[in-house]
DNA sequence: ACTTACCGATTACGCTTGTAAACATTAAGC
DNA sequence: GCTTAATGTTTACAAGCGTAATCGGTAAGT
């Protein structure tokens, strides 16, 4: 195994391509078909455009195909805990110095914090400091 | 005041842009060369390239300009806390459906989390919840 | 006054993204 | 067997972005 050379370029995913992984995320395998129906109302696309971007996708290696009689069936590849992990790191980095304190100092000025939230947070804090 | 029709397209300020506008919120006015020594070493950028960054702030009315002699100032019209607002919200809605509580699993998870952040976050609660 | 150096403005150019049409292939129905 | 409908592949094309060179004006130095 002296050659792992062109291997994982992550690849960033675009807004577009990630309606789709959440597509798949929620159900998988689907065939285009069936994610267009996922999809297509809410964002007003049509089913060519999700061909497109499941092609982006497996390209990607985002997104792992199966031949099932003349078709696909699609699947993610991209855990979905790794992609917004990495989403989420990306922007307390970018945007906080990569401390989250501040993003929920934000997040708490603009009250988006529900109770529920506020009560899990507390309870993942308990957690933590065990 | 009929007529506020052309008036706020946010417009997304990019990657690029951002690094911009962080120089210009440490510290402002400032003149292009000035920015330029504030950034174009970090990302390796040259004197044009901030130029154009600049420019297209002024556009998207990110930024404001005031001759000084031949050359202008630059200076954020945006501010740092809206901006910051604005794509924690995006992260938040895009991918824990507006919840904050789920990002701070994922934080927790990662080990994001320094015990400073966790003391601070947890004196906020203190606050929110009184 | 003439040249020079410095600026903003204009133009450039390849890549990604959003959105899709056109094409090719093949399974299925008549 | 031939046509049609379904499906993946190829091509398209405008807008945004990253990165920058070039142009044109003008203040400053000589």
């Amino acid at each position: 195994m002296a050659k792992s050379e062109e291997d994982e370029r992550p690849e960033r995913i675009s807004d577009a391509e990630h309606a789709v992984m959440e597509a798949l995320w929620a159900k998988s395998p689907l065939t285009a078909a069936e994610v267009c129906e996922a999809v297509c109302a809410e964002r007003d696309w049509s089913l060519p455009t999700v061909k497109t971007l499941l092609s982006r996708l497996v390209t990607k290696q985002a997104v792992a195909t199966k031949p099932d009689g003349r078709r696909f069936l699609y699947r993610p590849l991209l855990a979905r805990d790794d992609y917004v992990g990495d989403e989420s790191r990306r922007l307390v980095d970018r945007l906080f110095g990569g401390r989250a304190a501040p993003l929920f100092a934000h997040l708490a000025q603009e009250e988006a914090l529900t109770d529920a939230d506020i009560a899990e947070i507390e309870a993942l804090l308990k957690e933590l400091k065990q």
